[in-house]
DNA sequence: CGACTTCTTGAGGAGACTCAAGGGTGGTGG
DNA sequence: CCACCACCCTTGAGTCTCCTCAAGAAGTCG
């Protein structure tokens, strides 16, 4: 079901290279990083709230989703993990894990030895920069995330959802055009912007009828997209600013 | 109104102090991060959105907010910044300005040169990854609040706000007790978890009716710690494992 | 082929919003 | 020092988006 990674292939590092390219050094200092990998069946818990135990983990291959579950039952989807994506940074800072991370599908994940981290952190302060830079794109889909919940009504928090999930799924793969395949169900898309299933489906019946997207279990076709965009009322967002001042590559 | 800051005090270093002991050596290397202070008045815009500078400040004395204004007029504040708080940081993954930053009161900030930033990364591995996990925590506050507005009704959201930006404050000075001063309206408290003012107004009468918070032009005291944080359904984060990982002190 | 998950649709109810207006409070200027 | 003004808070009434409850259809997997 899933090949054994090719740690010759640095898409696992896709992240690291929208703010700088990484020299042959470079590339080969991060190779430890993706040296322990595992594979693990749809449904994996990786990660679960309130365990003591940070390790962290680089995604491989396939969908991880990152969620916090209330007491009254309920679930918000915090954020859906891509090949590429770090796993467990934010228990870094915290005792107890705040999020519980499950396998969308099966998944192919590398766990990275903190200690190996901080040793990077030592060797590599270009990694560390671009580390930073990293989490604060994470912070800034959240930011983007929390207005969309907050202000905008049910379409509109969907569209910018869906956007942000493209245009992210696009960095990976230029080639998908329009498309959008995921494993999520219209149950996942309401936990992530926070309504219920029926409003989803609705809401997703109200934008076919409208012809700016389709949905087909997993499968989104985006027909109007300026649309989509003036729905969610959010501009684009262009990541990968040439930083000048990051450290010089050693 | 507001004294120039005292450099030796390192109380602006709060946030890095809460994951190691900075040794003398490194706060003598951090200290040109506040060379440069600056004095704002209320009001003041510290960055817009859209634009395109990308400058950091450390707020020195103060508060400040970040905010998102969206096409409809609305807006979602996305945090407010006490002192030792760092501004600007995820504009820097960006290439325009995500957020707007004005200051709630008279502020003192300190500008950070970005290739002062570079140099500290390559200098000193422990004040990145000290940084780094600063970032994670700002995640995570994101993280919290987002299932708040998502996942709760007003009276949670509101409770589990307030609580987190207690124990924010708490941290600063431990001498605040069960109260809570701050320069928020209860406009900006209800654009700080989306939902109107009026909304938040009744909520607040609701907490006094129960005796559980009472809200007196923004001065909050809690009567019943417990009983809010069951209204707002999460669980109290614990900030600063001892993370035995990070790079040794140079 | 059967059981489970996911999707779809309907009807009724509630939390939060909009619109509207009055009362406090603090700051400013005459 | 007092009066005025701007901002903030408070309260009421009607409306609507979204939720809850309920049930059936469609698709998927073993």
């Amino acid at each position: 079901m899933t090949d054994p990674p090719d740690l010759n292939d640095h898409s696992a590092l896709i992240r690291f290279q929208s703010y700088a390219t990484l020299t042959a050094d470079e590339l080969k200092a991060m190779m430890p990083l993706v040296a322990a990998t595992k594979e693990l069946a749809k449904g994996s818990l990786i990660q679960e709230e309130g365990e003591r135990t940070a390790a962290i983990y680089l995604l491989l291959q396939g969908w991880t989703a990152s969620s916090m579950i209330l007491p009254d039952g309920k679930r918000q989807i915090l954020k859906v993990h891509l090949a590429g994506d770090l796993i467990g940074l934010p228990s870094l800072a915290v005792t107890d894990a705040p999020d519980t991370v499950v396998a969308l599908t099966p998944v192919v994940v590398a766990r990275i030895d903190l200690y190996l981290l901080g040793e990077l952190f030592e060797t590599q302060p270009r990694f560390a920069a671009l580390l930073f830079l990293i989490s604060q794109e994470e912070r800034l889909m959240l930011m983007d995330r929390l207005a969309l919940v907050g202000r905008r009504d049910t379409a509109g928090r969907l569209a910018g959802m869906l956007l942000q999930l493209h245009a992210r799924m696009l960095r990976q793969n230029p080639d998908i055009g329009d498309t959008l395949t995921c494993p999520l169900t219209q149950a996942d898309l309401a936990d992530m912007i926070g309504v219920t299933t029926i409003h989803i489906n609705r809401t997703l019946m109200d934008f076919r009828e409208r012809q700016i997207l389709t949905w087909v279990r997993g499968k989104a076709t985006i027909l109007d997209k300026a649309a989509l965009r003036n729905i969610a009322g959010l501009p684009e967002r262009v990541v990968g600013r040439n930083a000048r001042w990051l450290p010089q590559a050693r």
